[in-house]
DNA sequence: CGCGTCATTGACCGCAGTCAAAATAAGTGG
DNA sequence: CCACTTATTTTGACTGCGGTCAATGACGCG
């Protein structure tokens, strides 16, 4: 069972599949990409990985290519939060200077393609573009977390629990329309996790979720698979209403 | 009364003064900084006065220099919510192109510095060092949103205002360790305001403060004006527990 | 003095956190 | 393949924090 996998082939397709990743190695120059290339290389780790603490300063940064991360915070009390979760083509790690602000764990098995920070950074140097990419997604990722506060602050459980419903259906049919038909959504990440990441406990999630199906908006087809029935009701459950058909025709 | 007062003198006050604003500037280059000096201008504004709505795309961007601002967002039920307040030496505006994400409105008097968005970008290129400051503090401002959210939906009511407190009188003693004796600060806030920040009601609000009143750890002066009397107490409650005196000492 | 604004106080109630237990899923060894 | 253990989800009963509605009090202003 090999730990390095075969790592140009991924590589490209990563970076023709967009998303953050992409982008970036977009904005390189083709010598650039050609260095990252050379000197990245692809881990993948089991769930439950710790990549990162708070407070050390790890010396590589990496980029999600497959699973899930999750960014977490302890409090004081004990307990612990989920700050944000990493999907593919996402990046972890310090780019700046300075100590890991919270921890960065998987919580699936999870592929990453890992770089070493003083390579990444002098690799950045040369690339301008890539800088200004980096500064557009940092401000991406500020207006981001902003919403979700306000969102985990605002609403209800079921409001949550319909808008991250929503964020994964929209991951999974992205750029086409919807059918307006029922569309599968996977979770990959237990009742636990989730329940941290909505600010909220696994008892009250489970209530919601069969709250939603027997409003006939969801069915549960197991623990981790769900089918969504009547997404315009979950888009008014979830408190956003709009911007679903409307803006899709890109 | 004037609407634009001397600058020169105010710019390099500000810049003395440290801070986000003082930092960049002082990464410019002495060219830079007089470029910049040129093109800003200050502006002085009432309380209520909205600096940019959600959606539009200002073509100006500022530094506060006085006074106090709030970054609001609304939810489709209606209701709003403060997201961020900004404090001399903080930005605002966006810095990247795109529209703007939140509503921008001055909670008191304020004094700003403001400059022309393409003036700021093009001075920006020709500065390695100050883009990277910008990187830096982007990062920095996403650390604070996410604890932000852990703040807003772990703890109770009274934490976030012990938080808050604190948080108004270690700015206030900044750099100067403890005198262990009594402090007062000020709120430039309506109690609708700060309920909006914290996430509550005004009158979940009065609650809590006069709960840590009657608890012998703040004294309402007026409804703006706190005296703490017993700190340690207030770190207990807000849940920090320690990083007072403890580090202070630089 | 009357009015409007804002903070405070009181009464009520619903959402969700907590404790506890049952049901289901998943893994282990015979 | 089945008995047994362990982990995870689901359901139930109870409680409390805090949101809501409503009334009172304090303050500033015309």
């Amino acid at each position: 069972m090999q730990r390095t996998l075969p790592q140009d082939g991924l590589i490209e397709l990563v970076a023709r599949q967009g998303g953050y990743l992409g982008r970036l190695l977009g904005a390189f120059s083709d010598e650039g990409r050609t260095r990252f290339q050379d000197q990245a290389r692809m881990r993948v780790v089991p769930p439950g990985t710790v990549l990162a603490t708070e407070g050390e300063e790890p010396d590589e940064l990496g980029f999600v290519a497959g699973g899930m991360l999750a960014m977490s915070k302890h409090l004081p009390d004990g307990r612990t939060h989920i700050v944000g979760l990493l999907v593919p083509t996402d990046l972890f790690g310090r780019i700046v200077d300075g100590p890991q602000r919270h921890r960065v764990e998987s919580l699936s098995d999870a592929r990453l393609l890992c770089i070493r920070r003083s390579v990444f950074e002098t690799l950045l140097a040369s690339e301008p573009a890539a800088q200004r990419l980096l500064l557009v997604h940092a401000h991406e990722e500020l207006d981001r977390a902003r919403e979700w506060s306000v969102l985990l602050n605002g609403s209800k459980v079921v409001s949550r629990v319909a808008a991250f419903l929503v964020m994964l259906a929209r991951r999974r049919g992205s750029g086409t329309d919807w059918p307006s038909g029922p569309v599968q959504v996977r979770l990959q990440l237990s009742r636990a996790d989730l329940a941290s990441y909505l600010g909220t406990r696994p008892e009250t999630l489970s209530r919601a979720f069969h709250q939603l199906a027997d409003r006939s908006i969801i069915r549960i087809v197991d623990p981790y698979h769900f089918q969504i029935d009547d997404l315009p009701a979950l888009l008014k459950v979830s408190g956003q209403e709009s911007a679903w058909g409307d803006d899709a025709g890109g």
